[in-house]
RNA sequence: GGGGCUGUAGCUCAGUGGUAGAGCAUCUGCCUUUUAAGCAGAGGGUCGUAGGUUCGAUCCCUACCAGCCUCACCA
């Protein structure tokens, strides 16, 4: 028996034995079939939904019928009257059943749990205690729910102040159980919806300048355009290993050398790396490259499209997160890494050998070891020192040829590349380049790279010959950009933790 | 990978070297404008898994599994 095959087995067994509360479910089903009612309907036509009736509602008004569905999520029966909360996309609502009104529904209503989705229909009033109701004429089961959902109350007081009791708080079975979580906490919801937004605004800004929206392979024969270790898989008719994609980067330049005018997409890259707050294996990048521009040229289009995203998203320029206050009103603060290494640290790095940079690492506590070039320790105390400490979001440019291998040399700074990236709540947000298109010069970084990977370092980037081809054909001057669509979400929705804006963060599997 | 914390009822959590408790949820009864509904009663557990110490383990020890935090690694 293999693994998949133990793991089936294991979840029959384990529906076998459901507990005391799913069986009771599981009778109850049997009873409603009993009255004839599919607990499984097909269809029900909705005409209203639970946010919009509260808003529309006027007691002046003549009363007015709706029609709603959704999930019970509380239920107070009072013999032959009853209230429950039900769920549905926008929000949720009160309905108000009595016998008198509904007949032989009631007694099916006896048989429904909270969990189980209803179609309603009935005219919508306001109770004696002040909650916006439907008094409902009819009641549907649309689906019952066979296994018990948390039960989550809240109290709201005179202030509007909220307060949960027993919430379903467990950060593995909110994760694991995603639509659980969904559906008892409702700001979850919100997180997503907002992502939606992110992603369609970004869209919207882009298309609207006229670029092209494109799609590149994940599974590539050499993997490239980051410094990261990549997964590995297989093709079994080719009996050929794949990489999944680290980055889009190199297929997207290829795009460009074919002609297009400005290139974007949006899409998963996957780095076999270590996961924490900010890191998830498999994460969605916006990768965008715009022939004849330059960085500098980027450096307003990414100010002005994080400005419109973030007025699609939450409707103002100024956000919290955590304890401070992000302005994303244009222009931002540019300043070069040598300098920002100086403003903080005091140290000047320019000109500097790998070992004294080494020196000035360890005198800051910095930790550097033997397969690190200049680059990467110039990075190691720019990561440790200076970055945690910006907050508004600011470019930081100009960046040590080592570590860029992909960027252009600066046009007057020896031994710098024309880099930004995007530094915003202590976090890179985004990381453009004026595009190297030498390819010559890109051949040489390339055997570096191969260098430094002989010397151990794992991440380096391996030599990409089609790639090389391309560039020998010519690729215009570009500009090429990237931006962590999660890491944007997690600013402008005010999480500290990237799973709180994945669905399905990794994890180990269940056992 | 290192360190710390956690795992007990459907959910949130107490607790003890003598095989277990609360609130909510569930079930029974009463209740036709309630809202953390209420009142009265009842049921529900392999105390993460496997070993060990012990007369006896949910508790002590070891390993393992899973999660969170943190460091390392890493955008």
């Amino acid at each position: 028996m293999n693994e998949h095959e133990d793991r089936l087995s294991k979840r029959e067994s384990f529906e076998q034995e459901q507990n005391e509360l799913i069986k009771r479910r599981l009778e109850e089903l049997e009873e409603l079939k009993k009255l004839g009612v599919n607990p499984y309907a097909y269809s029900f036509d909705v005409d209203s939904y639970s946010s919009d009736i509260l808003a529309s509602f006027k007691d002046d008004a003549p009363p007015s019928d709706a029609s709603v569905a959704g999930r019970i999520v509380s239920l107070r029966r009072m013999g032959k009257a009853s209230f429950c909360h039900i769920r549905d996309s926008k929000g949720k609502m009160q309905i108000y059943l009595k016998r008198d009104d509904i007949g032989s529904a009631y007694d099916q209503f006896k048989l429904m749990d909270i969990g189980d989705i209803v179609g309603v229909k009935g005219t919508v009033f306001r109770t004696k205690t002040g909650e916006v109701s439907i008094h409902a004429k009819s009641l549907e089961l649309l689906s019952k729910s066979v296994r018990p959902l948390p039960v989550v109350k809240e109290k709201v007081d005179e202030q509007g102040n909220k307060t949960v009791y027993d919430p379903f708080s467990d950060k593995e079975l909110r994760y694991r159980q995603r639509y659980v979580d969904l559906v008892v906490n409702p700001d979850v919801r919100e997180v997503f919806v907002k992502r939606a937004k992110v992603v369609s605004s970004v869209r919207k800004f882009l298309d609207e300048k006229g670029y092209l929206e494109v799609e590149t392979p994940a599974l590539q024969p050499i993997y490239g355009g980051a410094a990261a270790r990549p997964f590995t898989t297989h093709h079994n008719a080719l009996d050929f290993d794949f990489y999944l994609r680290i980055s889009d980067e190199l297929y997207l330049k290829r795009l460009i050398v074919g002609g297009f005018e400005g290139v974007y997409e949006i899409g998963k890259d996957f780095r076999n790396e270590g996961m924490d707050k900010s890191h998830n294996p498999e994460f969605t990048m916006l990768e965008l490259y715009v022939p004849y521009k330059d960085y500098n040229w980027m450096m307003e289009l990414v100010e002005r499209l994080i400005h419109f995203v973030a007025l699609a998203v939450t409707g103002g320029a100024k956000v919290k997160v955590g304890k401070n206050e992000i302005d994303f009103t244009p222009p931002w603060k540019r300043i070069t890494m040598l300098d920002s290494i100086r403003e903080v640290t005091g140290e000047e790095l320019a000109g500097k050998s790998e070992g004294d940079l080494s020196a000035i690492a360890k005198k800051h506590h910095v930790e550097v070891d033997l397969s690190m070039g200049a680059g990467k320790i110039i990075d190691a105390i720019f990561s440790e020192l200076v970055e945690p400490k910006l907050i508004q979001p600011t470019f930081i440019t100009d960046y040590p040829v080592e570590m860029s291998p992909l960027a252009k040399r600066h046009r007057s700074k020896p031994g710098l590349v024309e880099r930004f990236e995007l530094m915003c709540n202590g976090h890179e947000l985004a990381n453009a380049f004026s595009e190297l298109n030498d390819p010559l010069d890109q051949r040489s970084r390339f055997e570096d790279q191969a260098r430094l990977k002989a010397r151990g370092d794992e991440e380096a980037m391996v030599v990409d010959e089609d790639f090389l081809r391309a560039l020998e054909y010519g690729m215009p001057p570009t500009a090429g950009l990237g931006v962590g669509i999660d890491r944007l979400t997690m600013v402008l929705t005010d999480r500290d933790s990237i799973r709180d804006v994945i669905f399905f963060p990794q994890m180990k599997p269940e056992k």
